[in-house]
DNA sequence: GTGACTGATGTCAGTTACGGACATCACTAT
DNA sequence: ATAGTGATGTCCGTAACTGACATCAGTCAC
């Protein structure tokens, strides 16, 4: 071979550890292009830009949300199947990637491009959710709703898989914060409408 | 006085009419500049980046956020807060505002870049909100839980809001969707763990 | 085997989003 | 008057991208 094999690789690896060492904004594209022996026109050419280097290649980690989705039972209700996204994205993050995810959040949450980022994929996640839900025959709102909580759970379930101290797996973090959400839900009352009906005639603008 | 008053909102008005006319990528920032009399120096003084032109000032909306967490009543649950929350947000979007935010949005939506700030910015009221229920006791993930369920149902009905053919008010959408949200998680079953809990115990990794 | 083809890379030049440093000049307080 | 302030202009630099073109190992057709 004429190149070293496996240049997007070497180019997120590079580019993670020197934004860990020196943070996002004080490295450039041309630094981490030729710290692993390419050029800026390169790097570019395997990232549409500078943030994607950190998020690139989660086909697999969408692949594992689609895969929850389809492995429910055909008659799961919504949250049902939200559930088992839920497991089947926690499976992508076994014990051993703790420390891993770790560096990769630390360096995200210190720069708010990065985090904009992070948003817009986990935006992404749930669209792509709530379509394999709309394909199972739930309508909208409900689907995207669902959806939408379903990757808030995952946030809130990976942030504290990720806090120092935490021994807990992701999946069983996750359940037990999806199960707070019912208790949550639930504490409103029993009727689907007295929670919000409440007050909701008293000032509707 | 030696300049026009007013100068931030001259571009920003500039900015969206420019932006709705060519879409966001193919304006410069100079040439918004030069349409208003000032200079892409001044622009980048008023706004932190491009994008910014379309979100900055949103002050007041975070403000009636805050106000509807304050206005619940003390013993209020999470999610009676969410609902005061909602209430007093959506009163910030009057219906004479949807056309305004018909086209402020399409030019949002035609645009990634345009969407990760936006969706930065909603995860911003998230964290005001949170921080609002915890003053109020909440604890966590409790409180981040409702909070950012709580953006996501405002989200999805002030889309709804905006969609053509739409009439009701964004308060009356929001009610809705908050309602949707608990029959969703109440149809999982009654007691708190028997809907994750039915196949937590199969494969926690 | 030779020649066309491909695919990953390099090179070069350009545009645009910013940011630092300094000047300007109406207005204001003293 | 004099000094100070605040919004602006001017100038210049850096870094994120982008398009056009060159290069050259490997591969496939013939």
């Amino acid at each position: 071979m004429r190149w070293e094999p496996g240049a997007r690789q070497r180019l997120q690896g590079a580019a993670l550890e020197l934004f860990a060492a020196r943070g996002f904004e004080e490295v450039t594209a041309a630094e981490i292009a030729q710290s692993v022996g390419l050029t800026e026109r390169t790097f570019f050419r395997h990232f549409s830009d500078k943030r994607e280097v950190l998020f690139y290649g989660q086909d697999q980690f969408l692949q594992a949300f689609i895969d929850g989705a389809d492995a429910a039972p055909p008659g799961a209700s919504p949250f049902e199947v939200i559930a088992c996204v839920l497991r089947s994205a926690a499976s992508f993050f076994p014990d051993e990637r703790r420390a891993q995810s770790r560096m990769r959040q630390s360096v995200i949450d210190q720069n708010p491009a990065l985090r904009e980022r992070e948003l817009h994929k986990l935006a992404g996640l749930a669209t792509t959710i709530a379509a394999a839900l709309r394909a199972r025959g739930v309508g909208e709102p409900a689907a995207t709703l669902a959806a939408q909580t379903g990757t808030t759970v995952f946030g809130i379930a990976f942030a504290q898989w990720i806090r120092e101290g935490e021994t807990r797996s992701l999946s069983g973090i996750a359940s037990d914060v999806l199960r707070e959400l019912f208790d949550l839900t639930a504490a409103l009352g029993l009727g689907s409408s007295a929670g919000s009906g409440t007050r909701a005639d008293s000032a509707p603008n």
